[in-house]
RNA sequence: GCCGCGUUGGUCAAGAGGUUAAGACGCCUCCCUUUCACGGAGGAAUCACGGGUUCGAGUCCCGUACGUGGUACCA
């Protein structure tokens, strides 16, 4: 029988939520998900100089938006607490102290300086590679070159010192990754990296395994960017825990930027007028907001299903995916290789089509406050959502709904009369004239008797209706958009229609 | 520079030796709609290059080019 799965999500409290980020945690989720295992989130937070206040809660609020919930957390608790790196800090160092006293670490004393000068000595000497590795250590201050009496005088006299993994030379790591398979290393290429920093925190490469470890992660997907540095922590895990309960890796691929070269920074989001964030994020300094999906308006489910889509696909035809669906059928082995750029245009069609299933009480008061926020107090909720309902199919984000709607709920402020104006005469000012008249009158007030009505009169004028309901349009809504004219009429009332009417007419004269 | 990973239309992509090389976004044309959208029909556009292996290569192998990541006491 084999382990229950278990994988982490673990972001770095240091900013704004990316779409990399949380298509990582998606991937995570999902496969967890499938195999009915526990979706982890630990906060790694060991670089004191990076922390930002409130990232850690904002992460929480992105994973609360997206719907991926944690089963255990900082916030959610669980049998592996705490949670964050941080506060963990005092776990690290016996495993390195262990390293070194297995003889596959070493401390070493050396300042910034010396790391710089022995890296100018190798740049002069032509050399490949400006690592601190088997070529160069024998030269540095460290507990392999200096005696043990020396290197335990620095120890006792507070002498600041971190911990270095020592990569034997001639070594070939391989390993096999989910996504791409087999891969191997030269330990020739790698180089002795820092597991406890002087301030004895340990390094990311200590700490996921160690963590990874202690809370028993049995899969493990990250960025690609990781690809690099997989053969220290698999080294790690030989050393301290055995390769039989290492997890198993999959390296995520990257989200490109969608023009040039390079992967998606938030920049590329501010130049090319869109988000890369997921939420909105507030720079606790300089007070700057970077704009959110969320906030643009997308909705959490086309998020969630364009994510997924860039970079992996079922192999049929199908595009709309809800979670639920994602969940049966994410198959990580489907996973692209290659990075994928991200195409705006794309998302924005997702968005899109969840807009137009989306359902109308869920969104209600999201909609509402849209409309509020433009000026417009929303009373009557029914109504509302019969707009909503009507123009549902033409809006592509949040927004979009006031910009369908709001003529449904107060005149519209500009009225496009350049487009009736050139066909405009006397005749069709009478019809109008006339309309006003009969539908002061009329009793029956929806589209299907409005719109015989009006079709009559055109015909008792010797008019073409084609070319009344341009105009009627526009009285009505402002431009040339919106759903059918009549509906729209029967939506208003009576009164509207006809104040609207009247005040074209006016502004046409 | 060195090391790793990758490369099918403009973009996302299907494709596991034999296909007229799917589909989607975007773009264009037409139909529907006397608005806009939705929907429907159609169009232009692709296997990075060079060598092998094979009866046969987008698919396998090798090189090259290009892209991408890493090369921190950052994650």
């Amino acid at each position: 029988m084999s382990k229950k799965v278990r994988v982490r999500f673990a972001p770095s409290p240091t900013g704004g939520l990316h779409l990399g980020g949380v298509r990582t945690v998606l991937f995570n989720y999902l496969f967890a998900k499938q195999q009915s295992g526990d979706f982890i989130v630990r906060i790694e937070d060991t670089d004191q100089n990076r922390f930002v206040a409130g990232a850690e809660k904002y992460i929480f609020d992105c994973l609360q938006w997206c719907g991926l919930t944690p089963d255990e957390s900082v916030l959610h608790g669980g049998p592996y607490e705490p949670y964050r790196q941080s506060e963990r800090k005092e776990m690290y160092r016996q495993y390195a102290e262990q390293l070194v006293k297995d003889g596959h670490a070493y401390y070493a004393f050396d300042t910034a300086d010396e790391i710089e000068k022995m890296r100018e000595l190798l740049k002069t000497k032509g050399s490949n590679s400006l690592q601190y590795d088997h070529h160069v250590r024998m030269n540095m201050n460290n507990s392999l070159r200096l005696m043990p009496e020396e290197t335990q005088q620095l120890l006792d006299a507070d002498t600041p010192y971190v911990i270095r993994i020592k990569i034997l030379p001639d070594e070939f790591i391989p390993f096999t990754d989910m996504i791409r398979g087999d891969i191997s290393f030269d330990t020739n290429n790698v180089d002795d990296k820092v597991l406890l920093k002087a301030d004895g925190m340990p390094t990311y490469h200590l700490a996921v395994v160690v963590d990874d470890y202690l809370m028993k992660i049995t899969h493990a997907f990250r960025g690609e960017e990781w690809l690099p540095s997989a053969p220290v922590h698999i080294l790690l895990w030989q050393y301290l825990f055995g390769l039989e309960n290492m997890p198993q890796w999959a390296h995520l691929p990257l989200i490109l930027k969608p023009d040039g070269n390079g992967k998606l920074s938030k920049r590329d989001g501010d130049r090319l007028g869109f988000p890369v964030y997921a939420m909105d994020w507030a720079d606790a300094v300089t007070k700057e907001v970077t704009k959110g999906f969320k906030e643009i308006g997308f909705l959490p489910e086309a998020f969630i299903n364009l994510l997924t889509v860039l970079g992996w696909n079922d192999g049929t035809e199908q595009e709309i995916f809800s979670m639920d669906e994602l969940i049966a059928k994410f198959n990580i082995e489907k996973v692209h290789k290659g990075g994928a750029k991200f195409d705006f245009e794309k998302a924005k069609w997702y968005n899109h089509e969840w807009i137009k299933k989306l359902d109308v009480s869920h969104y209600a008061d999201r909609v509402k406050n849209i409309f509020k926020s433009n000026g417009i107090a929303i009373l009557d909720d029914n109504y509302l959502k019969k707009v909503m309902e009507l123009v549902k199919e033409r809006c592509t984000l949040l927004p979009d709904f006031f910009t369908q709607g709001s003529f449904f709920f107060q005149a519209p402020a500009t009225i496009d009369i350049t487009s009736i104006q050139p066909k405009w005469d006397e005749k069709k000012n009478m019809f109008f004239i006339e309309l006003i008249k009969s539908w002061q009158l009329s009793t029956l007030w929806n589209a299907a008797d409005l719109e015989l009505s009006f079709k009559e009169l055109a015909a008792a004028n010797q008019l073409k209706t084609g070319e009344l309901m341009l105009p009627l349009r526009i009285m009505l809504v402002g431009g040339k958009f919106g759903p059918g004219v009549f509906e729209i009429a029967a939506a208003i009332e009576k009164e509207a229609t006809i104040q609207r009417i009247e005040h074209t007419l006016s502004l046409i004269e």
